[in-house]
DNA sequence: AGAATAATTGCGCAATTACGCAACTAAAGG
DNA sequence: CCTTTAGTTGCGTAATTGCGCAATTATTCT
């Protein structure tokens, strides 16, 4: 039963897994953007920037709504950034104990 | 140069894409286990395991030390487990959603 | 209706990941 | 030193993922 939420959290979370998704909620993080707009400011493809946006719109980080040609992206949730930065804490951290263990 | 923290984090993150190692998270959520004890909450072979472990290990997520003929993993920072519980919230919000989108 | 702009989708391939089996290393006790 | 218990590692294979190319859909403008 529990194996449910499992299943459904990896999946959501699998969207934190590749660089490139990571950078899209990044330059989404406090406002909505349509593709175009993303794709100016990122190095990506068009086809492949489509296709993590619909990886992370079909897991629940992101939404959309289409308004005449354009469709603007933005992240459904804001606790999804405090987990973001919360992880890019603990990398900090991470990475302060590693130098420290270095000298 | 930024790259590299999103490649960094994207790693980290990974961890959380699996049913298995969020598992295992839990069930080290608030004490240090043994392999054969983590063996004992939960189903998955002792290889398996322990390939979850090195790999969660070499992200920095979990660490670990011997005693004997004993291995303990330990979670090895709070703020994971803060995020974890913080996408928990999102999914959980998320279905409500859902559910209320329905009737 | 036809052309232009915006975005998505199907297909194929290369790269990565998951996991079982069997072999191996580490520590403790007889 | 041999055995037992604990844990890890190498290898093979099936499954999944990332991404480009080309084709397709959606919307607006003329």
């Amino acid at each position: 039963m529990n194996d449910n939420l499992y299943e459904l959290q990896s999946g959501f979370c699998s969207t934190f897994s590749s660089p490139k998704r990571l950078e899209i909620m990044n330059v989404l993080r406090d406002r909505e953007l349509t593709v175009s707009q993303i794709l100016e400011q990122m190095t990506i493809s068009n086809t492949n920037l489509s296709q993590h946006l619909s990886v992370m719109k079909n897991q629940g980080v992101l939404e959309s709504r289409r308004e005449g040609q354009h469709v603007y992206y933005y992240i459904s949730n804001k606790k999804i950034l405090q987990a973001y930065d919360l992880i890019q804490e603990v990398l900090v951290e991470l990475m302060d104990k590693k130098l420290a263990s270095l000298k």
